[in-house]
RNA sequence: GCCUUGGUGGCGGAAUUGGUAGACGCGCUGGAUUCAAAAUCCAGUUCUUUCGGGAGUGUGGGUUCGAUUCCCACCCAAGGUACCA
């Protein structure tokens, strides 16, 4: 037999995998179903480094191993390929990003291939594609078209919001809106114009335009995220941020708050990563209070109103009676209301500071204590004393209603502002001294000083009060969200078009019938001269409303309007401008998990028969970096989906596990400082140094640097020269993120080809457990390497022998193990497992075809073209890859004695080989009689021994 | 600060319901084979030791015949999150 010849049996099972269509997955089978799934890469110009398929190889593993056990398996994979880095690309370079990402996915493609993977190419999405996107602009019709209705607690058609409003306004409706939607009639409903019901009805919609505080960078002329700006100007060219208003497309996420926290309790995901939702959706329950603003005489600002009133969430409403101020966000529209003459300049001052602090500086700011006093008063809703106004900064005009009312003594940040300032901090908790800090330990709260709650707990005072506040008009029981609803506009080119276009300045979707509206060519990438979107560069962007089509923007008529040139949409009989911004990045992402059941249905997104049968994700693996925004987004749109009846679950994914981050070891040389020379690591004391990365190819096993080819790497080491230790440069080793600026990035392209596909599997699993982060280091693949040249070596002869016991121990050891890990998710002890195994059957000089045909199986998810190939040995002619999964026989493993381990005081001393039918008291017997027990005794009597027959002896004393 | 996860040899890690700590692999040491190297094979490899043994799973306590495993307090690291009323 010749050598493992891995090269040559990759690229062949490669090759069949795919002329075979071995992994292509039927959507209907008498088999039941298992549908895994990998989150889908976005194809950088990187390429995949070793990281990457981690969670790809568990994934096929899982996949592999239930085609064995008798599923129908779809395992599918894709591209997230609108994004970022190819418009970047195309505004330097001018290529068009579709080519780049068209490129990329070459790229990964072929390193995925390489790699053995049993997915389903022909499901392959991206959501670049207008095929594929058709239906991401189709769901965005379908959530503007839906209302949640929390009566029912779903989404329902807008028509029949607009059934009810005709018939009796909106007092009734319990919906998820806007909070300025005004109150109506069915009579004021009917005498509103057409246009005025699309505003209305805009206030229901799930997905919505609204405008939108955002951070506004006029240089780059685009919306940047808080983690793009650092100090208040871009991370990118440093330029000027500033907070603007901007009319965006958003998502109401919120209307969902609820059912999103429930959900978790159905599902099998990761603790860490429900939390992190949980505390993202951040449901706090506690009540609304509302406050009359006090009118004050001799205000400038004479525009306070009786009526006028501030609103405030509260946790604490059982404290009410220890409220001495109230703080609002310096953004809050009361504050220019009620300010006094006196106090103008000061407020004033304020307000336009903290407009040009970003909201990120604001919050990583706690330590300052700021505010300003307006001048004005609120009356107290029980006590009808007045409370002073003041403005502050901690209080953050986008979560709950941007104004609190402050009880310093039960609130730390309220009772640092009150020292700051000055203001009372009365105390009404019984018994409790508050000279040094609040008191906020709910549990211990007994109620003091405060009217008809005094003497009562947290519990019944919140109760109480609630009822109260109720009574007297002035509040309810609330429960409030952190949660906002998601902006989903970007000023980007590369992204979904919205299938949108204005008549009079309101929406308006493009039937379903035109869709894909596809994505126009544009000259330059660049936001236009006058702030536009890019796709504002469009020369052919206007909507023929009549005959359905895209046409150039001619069509529009420009007219004059406030001084310069717009778009006129009444010009052209049927000619409307389109949406200009497109769609952020997990807009494609929301639902592939669904489109992959049918990915080439042009008629719906996926047929009924498709979504009938896979019905969800059986078990998805990914990056936990995704906890707050895909894994969120998509569970949002799912329960959408659930409502419309389009889906028959409303969680998409049943378990979900998070790979680990595989981080890199960087290569550190040291280079004397102010000269040329580099010292090799157990010299650098001697020599003041500076650390470098270099490239960790350029080292071998034994941390030795290849100095010659490191003088190639880059012109700097050219001349360099080198202090060594023992004829050898010894690099320093760190680990840190695998990243191109550490020069420590691994391919999988280069480990393939030196030691094959099923070696790099294997060893990616070996290094340890899918959830943990661990460090790659090349050099180890070498003892997975030899394992699977030991595999090979096994079946160098084969024969219809009878296997021994032994043989059979070994073989069923490993089946229960094996099987018991993949159900676990534990694929690292099953590496281990195997060697064992071959070690094992290799010293028996086991060559039964007995043993070596399940064995071949069990290593199949694993390394499946060692596999194949020696299953094609075993005299097969068809895959490996649906053979049935050895089953495991207890009987092969029943032992009759047991080495018993003799410990005392719990420590083992030494073994005993014990046959294991031998009663709790002849063991007892044994061991005592034992010379071993008597030399540890010293002569001393046991003051107890303990038998547990089959397990362990321990001896006391 | 809060939440989460983790802390075991030189390194990656194993120990599934409390029962032999360090499986398996890397690296290292010695040996075989070889003209030599690679590859392969064999032996050793937690620390310590007076070679009997003793200590040992971040630290300190506790429960137990027995703790890497359970409980309490603390320290450290990584990730998430943050003036959330």
């Amino acid at each position: 037999m010749m050598s493992y010849n891995f090269r040559k049996i990759e690229a062949k099972w490669q090759k069949y995998w795919a002329e075979n269509g071995t992994f292509r997955a039927s959507n209907n089978s008498d088999r039941p179903k298992f549908y895994a799934l990998s989150m889908f890469p976005y194809p950088s110009g990187a390429g995949l480094h070793v990281g990457h398929p981690l969670g790809y190889i568990a994934t096929d593993i899982y996949s592999r191993y239930k085609r064995h056990k008798g599923f129908n398996v779809l395992h599918p994979m894709g591209y997230d390929s609108f994004g970022l880095p190819a418009e970047q690309y195309a505004i330097q370079t001018g290529q068009h990003p579709a080519i780049t990402t068209e490129n990329n996915i070459k790229r990964y493609r072929e390193q995925l291939d390489k790699l053995g993977f049993s997915f389903d190419w022909d499901r392959e999405v991206r959501t670049s594609n207008p095929r594929y996107y058709k239906w991401t602009q189709w769901i965005f019709i379908q959530l503007f078209n839906s209302w949640y209705n929390k009566k029912s607690d779903k989404a329902e058609d807008i028509a029949s919001l607009i059934a009810i409003f005709e018939k009796e306004g909106n007092e009734n409706v319990e919906a998820s809106c806007d909070e300025d939607t005004p109150m109506f009639s069915a009579a004021d409903w009917n005498g509103f114009s057409a246009k005025t019901q699309q505003e209305i009805l805009l206030k229901y919609r799930l997905t919505y335009l609204a405008d939108t505080e955002v951070n506004w960078c006029p240089a780059l002329g685009t919306v940047l995220a808080n983690d793009e700006i650092v100090n208040g100007v871009s991370e990118r060219g440093g330029h000027p941020v500033i907070r603007k208003k901007m009319t965006q497309w958003s998502m109401r996420i919120t209307a969902y708050a609820q059912r999103l926290l429930d959900g978790l309790d159905k599902i099998d995901w990761p603790q860490p990563l429900k939390d992190s939702q949980t505390n993202w959706i951040g449901r706090s329950e506690g009540a609304s209070v509302t406050f009359n603003v006090i009118p004050v005489n001799g205000v400038t600002s004479s525009a306070v109103e009786k009526s006028d009133t501030i609103e405030v969430f509260t946790t604490r409403p059982d404290t009410i009676f220890g409220a001495s101020f109230m703080t609002l966000a310096p953004e809050h529209e009361l504050v220019a209301k009620i300010t006094t003459a006196e106090q103008k300049a000061e407020v004033d001052a304020y307000v336009e500071a903290t407009a040009k602090r970003s909201e990120r500086d604001r919050m990583a700011d706690v330590k300052t204590v700021s505010g300003v006093f307006t001048g004005g008063y609120a009356e107290h809703p029980f006590t009808k004393e007045p409370v002073p106004i003041w403005i502050g900064d901690y209080v953050l005009a986008s979560y709950g209603t941007g104004a609190v009312m402050a009880v310093p003594c039960g609130d730390q940040r309220d009772y640092d502002f009150a020292k700051h300032y000055n203001i009372p901090i009365p105390n009404i908790f019984d018994g409790v001294d508050i000279s040094e800090e609040a008191f906020a330990d709910k549990a211990t709260t007994v109620i003091a000083n405060s009217d008809f709650l005094n003497g009562l707990s947290y519990k019944d005072a919140t109760q109480k009060v609630i009822a109260e506040l109720e009574k007297i008009g002035h509040g309810e029981g609330k429960i409030n969200y952190r949660l906002r609803d998601a902006v989903f506009s970007r000023q980007r080119y590369w992204g979904e078009p919205f299938p949108v276009y204005y008549v009079d300045g309101m929406p308006q979707m493009i039937d379903l019938e035109y869709l894909p509206l596809q994505l126009p060519e544009v000259e330059k990438y660049l936001p236009t001269e006058t702030g536009e979107p890019p796709l504002g560069n469009a020369t052919h962007w206007a909507w023929d409303a009549r005959n359905n089509k895209v046409v150039s923007n001619e069509m529009l008529k420009q007219v004059q309007h406030d001084g310069h040139s717009e778009l006129d949409s009444e010009s052209h009989e049927g000619v409307y401008p389109l949406e200009l911004n497109t769609m952020p990045g997990w807009a494609g992402s929301s639902q592939y998990f669904n489109r992959y059941m049918d990915p080439r249905n042009d008629e719906t997104i996926f047929s009924e028969e498709a979504i009938g049968y896979w019905q969800d994700v059986d078990l998805y693996i990914g990056g936990s970096e995704h906890a707050t925004g895909h894994l969120l987004y998509s569970r949002f749109w799912q329960k959408f989906m659930f409502d419309k009846g389009l889906v028959p679950k409303d969680e998409y994914a049943q378990k979900l596990i998070n790979q680990g981050m595989i981080t890199g070891t960087s290569a550190v040389v040291y280079r004397v400082s102010g000269t040329n020379k580099f010292v090799s690591i157990g010299l650098k004391d001697k020599y003041e140094v500076e650390e470098l990365r270099v490239d960790v190819n350029l080292v071998n096993v034994s941390n030795e640097l290849d100095i010659n080819s490191l003088r190639d790497w880059q012109p700097e080491y050219e001349g360099a020269e080198f202090i060594l230790e023992d004829g050898k440069y010894i690099v320093g080793r760190e680990v840190e993120k695998m990243s191109k600026r550490w020069y420590n990035v691994v391919n999988p392209d280069a480990i393939c080809v030196e030691y094959g596909a099923d070696s790099l599997r294997l060893y990616e699993m070996f290094l340890g457990p899918l959830e943990q982060s661990k460090p790659w280091n090349t050099a180890g693949i070498t003892g997975v390497h030899s394992f699977l040249k030991k595999l090979w070596k096994l079946y160098t002869v084969i024969e219809d022998t009878e296997p021994t016991a032994d043989n059979l121990k070994s073989l069923h050891k490993t089946i229960k193990k094996v099987e018991e890990d993949i159900e676990n998710f534990s694929f690292n002890t099953s590496v281990s497992t195997f060697m064992i195994c071959v070690n094992e059957l290799t010293a028996q000089k086991c060559a039964s075809k007995a043993i070596l045909e399940p064995l071949a199986i069990l290593v199949s998810p694993y390394a499946p073209h060692i596999a194949e190939e020696l299953w094609e040995r075993l005299g097969h002619t068809e895959s490996i890859a649906e053979a049935a999964f050895p089953v495991f026989e207890e009987k092969h493993l029943v032992e009759s004695s047991k080495e018993y381990p003799i410990s005392f005081n719990g420590k083992m001393r030494f073994k005993l080989e014990l046959p294991l039918d031998m009663g709790k008291d002849d063991i007892e017997a044994a061991v005592l009689a034992h010379e071993k027990t008597q030399a540890q005794l010293q002569g001393r009597t046991p003051k107890k021994v303990i038998v547990v027959p089959g397990k362990i002896v321990n001896i006391v004393g």
